[in-house]
DNA sequence: ATGTGACTAATAGTCCGTT
DNA sequence: TAACGGACTATTAGTCACA
């Protein structure tokens, strides 16, 4: 089984980096706990849809990309 | 903001009837409540990430996909 | 075979601090 | 700025009786 919880962080920490926020800043903005943003990107936490897609949101994605292992090389959608 | 508990439950309920399994086969396979099960599927429960990875696996899918918005209209992927 | 409300046990999620 | 721990509270996980 896949770990779902790793890959949620990883794209997680990339999709905020990109948009230069730190964890404190897009913690503050959904209104959750700045300690548990750090926890989710580091694999440990196992957040519900509601905080998934609260996350999503802000950065500009969606759950099913911060739910999508990177390596899967989907060119057509950029496209 | 996008209801995905909603999108998840109807991806499940899809995904399963597709695999013609029942709720409480499903329940029962992966150690889950049938109405649990049912509760997702109505959208009415907010599922962690380990969940939803759990039935995720059993209907041999993936997360993202069950948190995909079936019409979409993704022209790209399936041509 | 599924929907639903109500319920306890477990854990998601907060708030405090230190490193 | 972020990792990490401990103690706390709110919500989810999981179960039941019944429609």
């Amino acid at each position: 089984m896949e770990n779902y919880k790793r890959i949620l962080g990883q794209n997680l920490r990339k999709a905020r980096e990109a948009l230069q926020l730190s964890q404190e800043e897009l913690a503050h903005e959904i209104d959750i706990d700045r300690t548990y943003i750090s926890g989710i990107e580091r694999g440990v936490r196992n957040p519900s849809l509601d905080v998934i897609a609260k996350i999503a949101q802000r950065l500009k994605t969606t759950p099913a990309a911060l739910l999508t292992r990177p390596a899967q090389s989907r060119r057509s959608e950029s496209a």
